[in-house]
DNA sequence: GCAAACTACTTTGCAGCACAAACCATACTA
DNA sequence: TAGTATGGTTTGTGCTGCAAAGTAGTTTGC
């Protein structure tokens, strides 16, 4: 198996923006909107589409309510999602680490 | 800080391909288009203009020659490339090991 | 009470780029 | 000498991440 198969990294999760949104969740389990665009620093647009692909691939789950009379999005891993990140994790470690030599 | 500004992943060793070309020359130090395309299953395209992406970076250098009368081209780490690559690799691992919760 | 500013998002447009397919040059081989 | 293999490079294009603009509602100032 060559070091690219071994670890054919899931893209939805390696694209930067997204690894951080899901590294948050992955601790927090729950976070809403302000929280995360506080927390990461990014726009409210990116926060918004990327995490629409998330939820389209299955790994987040969006709810959306009021508190008061504003709006409030809360995002939480699924548990696929979690598994993913997981699978992610260590593939990326297992690269880091050093990527095997192949004989022959 | 928030997550994103913390660890802004150098984008060019983050992608995969290259990701997998930039640690494979970690642990080998020196290795030829051959090895690397058996080594890594990628494409001879995607070897080609991913490692010259990187030689103008600075993060490789390219060496051109022949073995025979065969052309053989041989690439090797940069102090630069090596030292950007260590970096990745530590943001990588502290954004893995779980980002630390902003208070306020 | 109404306009301006703010909050909490979503949508749009474009620029950049990764990928594979096509191409090139030379070397073997039948 | 036609065909195939080797060792690459270049080209075309489809995807997609990003910021800017848009939307919907709310609060504030006067």
């Amino acid at each position: 198996m060559t070091t690219a198969e071994q670890s054919s990294l899931d893209r939805l999760i390696h694209e930067p923006a997204r690894l951080v949104l899901m590294s948050n969740l992955a601790v927090v389990d729950e976070a809403d909107f302000v929280f995360l665009s506080h927390q990461t620093g990014l726009t409210a647009g990116n926060i918004s589409s990327h995490m629409a692909r998330l939820e389209e691939a299955g790994y987040v789950v969006i709810a959306k309510g009021f508190v008061g009379k504003r709006p409030r999005t809360v995002y939480r891993l699924t548990r696929a999602g979690r598994k993913a990140f997981d699978v992610y994790r260590v593939q990326v470690a297992e690269l880091l680490a050093g990527p095997e030599l192949r004989t022959q």
